[in-house]
RNA sequence: GGGCGAUUAGCUCAGCUGGUUCAGAGCACCUGCCUUACAAGCAGGGGGUCGUUGGUUCGAAUCCAUCAUCGCCCA
């Protein structure tokens, strides 16, 4: 096998020096007591993983530079700075490693880049929190100091989360570690501040926000949990102007907010109101004339029809109200209460305010009806105050060619997505009537300062222009203050006339940079020109809209500016691998606060970082949710960290550490290799080449999981229950056994070698373990750099006619135990005497094979039928099992019965299939073919059949 | 309310451009074994009208429609 790549990429000089001048050297060999040592008869992860990663970390097989093989570069999607490892993360990041470690033993050079995202909502909260049990309120100290703190928390516990990925096994180029708020990516996120508003793609301006009146800050979509909440819907009359006896009735489920009313709408076609269109009627309460409308977006079927608009309070009120020229009328304040716009309950909480309403409503003889009524109410994610929509001054993306790009990327194929299907979420999205403006500003501190200035004026107001606040965007205060001079023509203007935005950016608007910034790319190509564009990302497809899309907008967008004609491509990444969300198995998506999640770290201490590796990838494909069945303990109800997937991964470490265990135990001489031994062998290695051939093709495609089944088939059925007990020197006794010849031990090191290789990615500790204990290694010889295997050309035939072998063993087994027989009583075995038969036992071998694994004194092949015999079917031959028992022939003649009608019903089935005339001429030539070979064979079982059954 | 996706064995899932690699895998289950690598194991075995009802086709788990149930996204 020859090692991908001599040595592993230097990261400096004397790490080089260290892997090039003792790779010939062998004082530094491994100094494994080979043989010698007895091993546990269990394979004991805990020391092996430690262990090992402190081997790959010192040999530095992780870290990446430029050179001139192929980059494969996946970029960690950077978890929060305040999370804990959890199963999402185990998931998503066994993934990447798989990836990662694979094209390391391709031979690319291999770069995962880590870091964590800095979190403005989650970890302002944090750290508020902290300082709150410190005593210190946030109001009380300035926004300086407050990020003193942030910074401290941030350094102490925002690195946890990556020591953890260590336990995992992910091999992450650590010394590229990056952190969305630290300097350099800082710069960038101000940069394409800068970049976009000079484009005229940002803007400010009044907006509905999803508001949290007590945090008293703009929310992002994501960060508002929508559930269905029990609420009440108030029909309430609004008196015509003219005619104050009659009315129209329309149904709120807020009736506090009537005073901000400026229109009642109607649907244009609805007979019932279209007269009244025009007419004005007057609010309850504050009796203010407002008219009646006709928009086609109100819903005829929906309470009465008629339905209040109240543009401040309502994304389609305010919709409607610009179709219809209305005014805008607010009546809450930053913290949700009312202010004197609305005339009545002025300074109430918009909750007490509705109480108090429907009382005035009542009394006022306006509310004409209480319905019970289910809607779905937005609450905060962390406050869990209802959600309010508020007009609020806020920094916007505009997001319509922004959007155009993201679609075209993914529709013209230059971004793949695994599986394809995530196409249709993505192209609902992000189409016209869909997307919307993307709202940048936060109102908090931890984050990228908007790099915003505007001019204060004497009276303590902002400087305005057309009633506009004048805005100055630019890198620095002194860019801002630059141009308020230009603007203002007054050069005695100093910084202290300026005062900047107080929001940060969402956290989004520097992840949206990641695949560029994590190599300065804002600053320098050097980097860049090498690792862009990426070649996969892994991510789960909840951020699908909120990161992914506009990773691609922002890769769009300035790669070219940035690498010009260097550019590999605009895309941030080649391929995108959705992965599901790990759910239990009442479908809930696992998480703290449901405590239906095991420990992630519990789960690798009871079972190995391989075998919970093991039971992640299998669990589920690309795309699809993860059901991870982790049980309940029932007297406590509390999630354990049991996991039966899990437990069959750590079962497979130790089933291949006793294969380790077995061979390492026989002693090898000189003697010749036998015919089966021979066979078994190159069966051996024609059926892994047939399994890496699914490999390569599996893994092009994604399917971690059929890769890793495939080998952990080959692997356990073929190589362990097989091949090994084929090759198994005879036991002597007194725990000795036979030797082995030299030839088969030697091949036996190398296909279980090259086993180890395969399956390292997804497994790394076990097989590195294992890769060392086969042989002595020389510095460097590790696992984790070898060459990758990858298919040989197979030999179907022999394939084939070792698996009729292997049929013919399992149904003697089957015969000995209906029988009765112990399979360590040896047996007489005939086979029926036909050309076929005679073909296939002239391979070599394998009449050898047959006789040791079935216990088979001998294996003649004969004409007539022998009695006293058991006869089976294997394939096209008839075998006849040599036993010394009464053969009950009522039982015999019921199986073959039973078989006979089974294979008389399907030649039936496919002989009417080859009379019919249109699936002749219709079918294509090869498919009919096969239906005849299928007939053939069938009417030949037939005919062995029915012979078997006269003969009885 | 609009949309997307799912429904295959007791459980979790594969099943690609319709056709013997089409009814599969793993786990669980049942039977027999502590056989000198492994009981975290070995050998054998039983489980499914592919959600419903129609349609297209010589042929449907696969394509189309309908309904049902579930999940998710958006409003």
């Amino acid at each position: 096998m020859v090692p991908a790549r001599e040595s592993p990429r230097p990261a400096n000089q004397s790490i080089q020096t260290f892997t090039h001048s003792n790779i010939h050297s062998f004082t530094h060999c491994f100094t494994h007591s080979f043989k010698t040592m007895s091993l546990s008869t269990r394979y004991n992860p805990k020391e092996t993983e430690a262990k090992w990663y402190a081997h790959w970390e010192a040999h530095n097989y992780f870290h990446s530079e430029p050179d001139d093989c192929e980059p494969f570069t996946i970029l960690i999607p950077p978890p929060n700075v305040t999370g804990k490892l959890h199963m999402g993360h185990m998931l998503n990041n066994t993934i990447q490693d798989v990836l990662i470690r694979r094209a390391r033993m391709q031979g690319k050079n291999a770069c995962w880049v880590p870091g964590t995202d800095h979190a403005s909502i989650a970890t302002e909260a944090k750290v508020v929190q902290m300082l709150r049990k410190k005593g210190i309120k946030k109001g009380d100290i300035s926004r300086e100091e407050f990020l003193k703190y942030a910074w401290e928390w941030k350094e102490e516990y925002g690195g946890i989360i990556l020591d953890q990925l260590k336990k995992l096994g992910a091999s992450c180029d650590w010394q590229r570690t990056r952190f969305t708020m630290e300097p350099s990516l800082s710069d960038a996120v101000v940069h394409v501040f800068v970049d976009l508003f000079k484009k005229g793609k940002l803007y400010r301006g009044l907006r509905m926000t999803n508001w949290d009146p007590e945090a008293k800050t703009v929310l992002s979509n994501e960060e508002v949990i929508h559930q269905t909440e029990n609420s009440q819907l108030f029909h309430i009359r609004y008196p015509f102007q003219d005619n104050p006896g009659d009315g129209i009735t329309i149904a709120t489920q807020r009736p506090e907010t009537i005073m901000a009313d400026v229109a009642i709408a109607v649907h244009p076609d609805e007979p019932k109101y279209r007269h009244l269109v025009g007419k004005m009627v007057l609010i309850p309460l504050i009796n203010k004339p407002i008219p009646i409308i006709a928009d086609s977006y109100v819903d005829r079927e929906f309470g009465t029809g008629a339905l209040k608009i109240t543009p401040a309070h309502d994304q389609n009120d305010l919709d409607v109200g610009k179709r219809h020229n209305l005014p805008v009328i607010d009546i809450l304040t930053e913290d949700g209460k009312l202010n004197e716009h609305a005339q009545i309950l002025v300074g109430e909480d918009r909750f007490v305010a509705r109480k108090k309403i429907r009382k005035l409503l009542e009394d006022s003889g306006a509310l004409i009806k209480l319905e019970d009524y289910s809607t779905s109410i937005g609450r905060s994610e962390r406050t869990n105050a209802v959600v309010e929509p508020r007009l609020t001054n806020q920094w916007f993306l505009d997001m319509k060619d922004f959007a155009k790009t993201a679609l075209q990327a993914v529709k013209s194929g230059e971004v793949k997505f695994y599986p394809e299907n995530m196409w249709n979420m993505y192209y609902q999205w992000l189409q016209e009537d869909n997307v919307r403006d993307w709202c940048i500003s936060r109102q908090l501190w931890w984050g990228q300062r908007i790099p915003a200035w505007y001019l204060k004026t004497a009276a303590g107001g902002r400087w305005t222009v057309d009633g506009e606040e004048a805005v100055f965007v630019a890198e620095n205060v002194a860019g801002a203050l630059a141009q308020a001079k230009a603007r203002t023509g007054n050069n005695s203007l100093t910084i202290n006339d300026l005062e900047q935005d107080e929001d940060v950016v969402d956290t989004w608007f520097s992840s949206w940079l990641w695949p560029i910034s994590v190599f300065d790319g804002f600053k320098t190509k050097e980097e860049l020109k090498y690792y862009y564009p990426t070649s996969v990302l892994v991510t789960g497809w909840d951020i699908m809209f909120f990161w992914v899309a506009r990773m691609i907008m922002a890769g769009y967008e300035w790669s070219e500016e940035l690498l010009g004609t260097d550019l590999k491509g605009k895309m941030p990444f080649h391929d995108v691998y959705f992965t599901g969300m790990v759910r239990d198995n009442k479908r809930r998506k696992m998480s703290k606060s449901l405590g239906n999640s095991p420990e992630a770290l519990e789960l690798i201490e009871n079972y190995g970082a391989d075998g919970v590796r093991f039971g992640m990838l299998l669990s589920g494909s690309a795309g699809n949710d993860i059901i991870f069945d982790a049980p309940f303990d029932p007297a406590t109800k509390e999630v354990l960290n049991e996991s039966k997937l899990c437990e069959q991964g750590r079962n497979f470490c130790n089933k291949m550490w006793n294969a380790l265990r077995l061979i390492k135990g026989w002693e090898t001489d000189g003697s010749e290799q036998s015919e089966v031994n021979a066979l078994a062998v190159k069966w051996i290695n024609h059926k892994f080449d047939h399994t890496l051939a699914s490999v390569a093709s599996n893994f092009d495609q994604y399917r971690l999981g059929d890769v890793l089944m495939g080998l952990y088939q080959v692997i356990w059925d073929d190589f362990c229950s097989w091949y090994l007990e084929i090759i198994k020197p005879n036991y002597t006794g007194d725990g000795v056994s036979e030797p082995l010849d030299r030839k088969t031990y030697e091949a036996t090191i190398t296909i279980f070698e090259k086993m180890m290789s395969a399956l390292h990615p997804f497994m790394p500790f076990v097989t590195e373990e294992i890769w060392h204990q086969l042989r002595h290694r020389h510095e460097g010889n590790d696992c984790i750099v070898t060459a990758y295997p990858s298919a040989g050309r197979v030999d179907k035939a022999l394939i084939q006619n070792v698996e009729k072998a292997k049929d013919a063993i399992t149904k003697i087994r089957d015969a000995r135990s209906s029988k009765g027989v112990s399979p360590k009583e040896p047996l007489k075995l005939h086979v029926q005497d036909t050309p076929s038969a005679r073909e296939l036992y002239a391979m070599t071998g394998l009449s050898g094979l047959v006789q040791k694994i079935g216990n088979i004194s001998e294996l003649t092949l004969m004409d007539n039928e022998p009695a006293g015999t058991v006869a089976f079917i294997s394939g096209t031959e008839k075998y006849f099992l040599q036993m010394d028992i009464t053969i009950d022939m009522e039982a015999e003649r019921a199986r073959l019965m039973k078989d006979l009608e089974y294979y008389r019903g399907f030649a039936g089935s496919v002989e009417k299939k080859l009379d019919n005339e249109r699936f002749v001429s219709g079918a294509p030539l090869q498919v009919v073919e096969s239906e005849r070979k299928k007939l053939a064979d069938a009417t030949e079982k037939i005919r062995i059949l029915e012979e078997a059954l006269r003969k009885l």
